[in-house]
DNA sequence: CTTAGTGCAAACTGTTTGCAGAGGG
DNA sequence: CCCTCTGCAAACAGTTTGCACTAAG
């Protein structure tokens, strides 16, 4: 499995500071609107075959998180998200001294555990400020 | 939002029972797959619909998990889960005395939090065993 | 009887891929 | 000058929906 030389192209260059310049999480299409602005004739394609090329070289990272698009995250250092249920944002989040706890099962079944996942959900400021007042039921 | 009636219709008890026998978090197709044997003219979109409304009604929960099809679960008590990075199979972890613990965040960014998620991943025993010997790269 | 639920096919959304030509190193 | 990358269009996977018929209560 040799290592391919990967092109640094004006394409994946755009996207890659496009992700690190915000803590936005954004999905492939919303980083494709936002590029084409400045690149008009880019491919969606583009974006996510770039987006998949980056996230396994290792410059950024791929996010499984709630709702059914993927999302992209520039920041490698590690830390957890919140979700908001109403608009589908995604913001970082603080855990504070919790940080660094490893956070370890008991008896994980058999698995060989190599990682683990903390993601919190909720309504975000924005979505709290538009329901101020109504009575929003099943929340 | 006056609540319909649902009727509890063959496929839907089949589909209910189903997924309350086993602890393995079928996709909608695994699902449709096993209760085709016993319901052969069923369509996968009866499937689709009732797991929906199923876990609208509470009766089941869908779970928002790594993996890019949904998958479902009959067990409605808090837990979390294992999941395979080989072969992408979900079962149930046991946290021990963690699993009460109150994961709140310090700063929440102003979101309104309403529940968390706990998900680790890792290999299961079958790929473990599949993999012994072979030098994997990358995990 | 009424109206929620069904099977089927077709639509839809998010993502991936084959190809011929462009451009980074 | 080679070979990775691009734009485009078409394919794909998973899920949802419109419709006319069926069956639960």
């Amino acid at each position: 499995m040799i290592k391919n030389q990967m092109r640094m192209t004006h394409q994946r260059d755009i996207i890659l500071r496009e992700l690190r310049k915000s803590t936005a999480h954004p999905t492939a299409d919303e980083l494709y609107e936002r590029i084409k602005k400045e690149l008009p004739r880019i491919s969606l394609a583009t974006v996510y075959r770039n987006l998949e090329i980056l996230s396994t070289a290792g410059l950024i990272k791929k996010l499984e998180i709630s709702g059914r698009r993927k999302r992209f995250d520039g920041e490698l250092r590690r830390h957890h998200h919140v979700y908001c249920l109403l608009c589908h944002r995604v913001d970082n989040i603080d855990l504070g001294q919790e940080e660094n706890f490893q956070f370890l099962p008991a008896e994980a079944g058999g698995y060989r555990i190599t990682g683990c996942r903390i993601e919190f959900f909720g309504i975000c400021p924005d979505c709290k400020k538009k329901t101020q007042g109504d009575k929003k039921d099943g929340l």
